[in-house]
DNA sequence: CTGAAAGCGCTTACAG
DNA sequence: CTGAAAGCGCTTACAG
């Protein structure tokens, strides 16, 4: 492969000229520029990114860690923060942390190993030391869905609390009172917030969340399905089972088709975060959808201006409830194609630095 | 960031001997080496990826350009790719062509750029000048699901012949004989060659394959709708729709919804991929499975064997249809969960170098 | 077993 | 406007 060695002897001018040329700095002469870029033709010629790496200290990469790229919502993040990422100069390297932490931080070291500019990130756990510690040892970093608390650290994320007030009204209003959520893991903030939000909006209508009524899952399907399949096993089984994401929804809707029963006349079904799909499942699935497009190119624009030494900003966008035929009713002109509010950011208060 | 001459100074050894102790090297002393490892604890030292990389001329990273991950399909594949090749010591790069070629040169230029060690290609077009420089420059290089042919690329892939004659079969037990496909793009092997198939199979039960019965479309859902749509416009719409990918019949499924028309009562459907949705959705969806993750972790079998210089293997693997009840019928015991038959490789005849 | 030195392919003050 | 030279952080013959 040819190195700007070979470029510069083509070309008959120096190294120094022929990187000029290349980084289009403003002094080089006509004619350098000219001679310089015919042999860049000529050799077919691509500057080594690894090594400009190292002179500049900069890779223009960012590095994505999600939990799981199987879920949709995260594939549609993910996809959404490459393509905000193209379009400000940056290519990204995505980790699969499958929820689980030891690969999270496989993949935490990976990407700081490869001196990556930037670290956005949808944590697994609670924090793992090596997560700590890259947050507070200053690689710029930018939580994006779910977060840690106590860090200096940027949050992007939408709140679904409106939303989930606004799923029980409309669960209430079909007559249910027996409601059970699947909760992701504990110590996710998505998996503590919306069992919270879920709490606190049974409360405003005098309903309480009995703990037999709350599945523990981890956000993926099987979790679902075998909390499912211990909510039918009670002796008072739920009316409504909300799960707390997509995929444990499907793990739902696996173990309620397993026992030949029908949503929403057994039982109702909700999940957070809205699919494409759902509009198609049997029966279509209510759902709480955030606005993941915008969510991804926000943090991506918070990162980025945390790199390049603008204050980034924490943004919170809200959710909204999706209702479908699953809780029972809603008529036939449901929503059918997901659609984005218009975005909104938090203009002050920047990060969550007096998170308690 | 400490780098490795204050890991050195901390030891009170030379920079080599710090090398020799991160990379086992056998002539080290017991003391050398304990004074070492203390020194890399002491300062939290970690070896700089991309002076490595320059240095030893291999990055250990491969670089993966798919069609679209947001197709379940690839999603699948991208995580199966990463899977295994962590289990090999590599990363891997996705680079989203989003079914465009211009997108997918973007990627294959930058990944080139970073100095990738080899490349996973599912081509979205027939191969841009770039692409088949890049193929015929030595780059290791393996596609995986579709390939461009005439080129000594070894290729990984299924074979969806059979799972296509049995879907005829299946559609024409149940007394469809006007069927219809909605095709991928004719400039990608798996566009012209599920239509081949279909066509063939057809040409089995003495049936024809007309124009008007071919939908053009993208792999895209929206190009599902379309094609659709034109279908149910026809005087004599066709009986069935066969998607050549998931996400068509996704389209496919909305625009006969959009109608206010019935599957199968109205008209069937079938898919080519199978995706977990597909058992949820109203109603179950009839589609050939390809064995995805063994796709992927064949491909990049094959491309680390070429990096490594061993020689590299193509594999094809058969594809299988799983029949619910979207076309008609199907029993209340149709499968449930997808299930991947066990892999089979081609021990012989490698690349696919005598392809016309 | 160990260290000094060269060199991977770039970029960028510095001097002219 | 241009080039010689230093240096980014490593690895690895080479000599001892």
């Amino acid at each position: 492969m040819a190195s700007i060695k070979d470029v510069a002897a083509e070309a008959g001018v120096s190294v120094a000229t022929v990187s000029r040329v290349l980084n289009d700095h403003p002094s080089v002469s006509a004619d350098a520029r000219t001679r310089v870029l015919a042999a860049v033709e000529a050799l077919g010629y691509r500057p080594n990114a690894v090594a400009r790496s190292l002179r500049t200290d900069q890779t223009r990469t960012l590095g994505l860690v999600i939990s799981d790229v199987l879920n949709p919502y995260f594939t549609h993040l993910a996809r959404s923060v490459e393509e905000e990422a193209r379009a400000l100069g940056y290519s990204v390297i995505i980790g699969n942390a499958d929820e689980r932490p030891d690969l999270q931080d496989h993949h935490v070291r990976t990407l700081l190993d490869r001196r990556i500019d930037g670290l956005l990130v949808s944590p697994t756990d609670g924090g793992s030391p090596l997560m700590l510690d890259a947050a507070r040892s200053g690689t710029p970093m930018v939580f994006v869905d779910r977060w840690i608390a106590g860090l200096d650290v940027p949050v992007v994320r939408s709140d679904g609390h409106a939303a989930v007030h606004d799923l029980v009204a409309h669960l209430h209003g079909l007559g249910h009172r027996r409601l059970a959520i699947i909760a992701g893991p504990a110590a996710t903030t998505t998996g503590r917030e919306r069992v919270e939000a879920f709490r606190q909006a049974l409360g405003a209508y005098g309903l309480a969340l009995p703990d037999v009524y709350i599945g523990q899952g981890d956000f993926q399907a099987q979790s679902g399905r075998r909390a499912t399949e211990r909510f039918l096993d009670l002796a008072e089984p739920p009316e409504v089972v909300f799960a707390a994401d997509n995929l444990m929804a499907l793990g739902a809707l696996d173990a309620v088709r397993a026992r030949g029963l029908r949503v929403p006349d057994d039982i109702a079904l909700a999940a957070f975060d809205d699919i494409p799909w759902f509009v198609h499942t049997d029966p279509p699935i209510t759902a709480i959808a955030q606005p993941t497009g915008e969510l991804g190119r926000a943090a991506v624009r918070a990162l980025v201006d945390r790199i390049e030494g603008r204050p980034p900003e924490s943004v919170t966008l809200p959710a909204r409830l999706v209702a479908r035929r699953s809780c029972g009713e809603t008529a036939p002109h449901e929503p059918q194609v997901l659609q984005e509010p218009p975005a909104s950011t938090e203009p002050s208060a920047a990060t969550n630095r007096s998170q308690p």
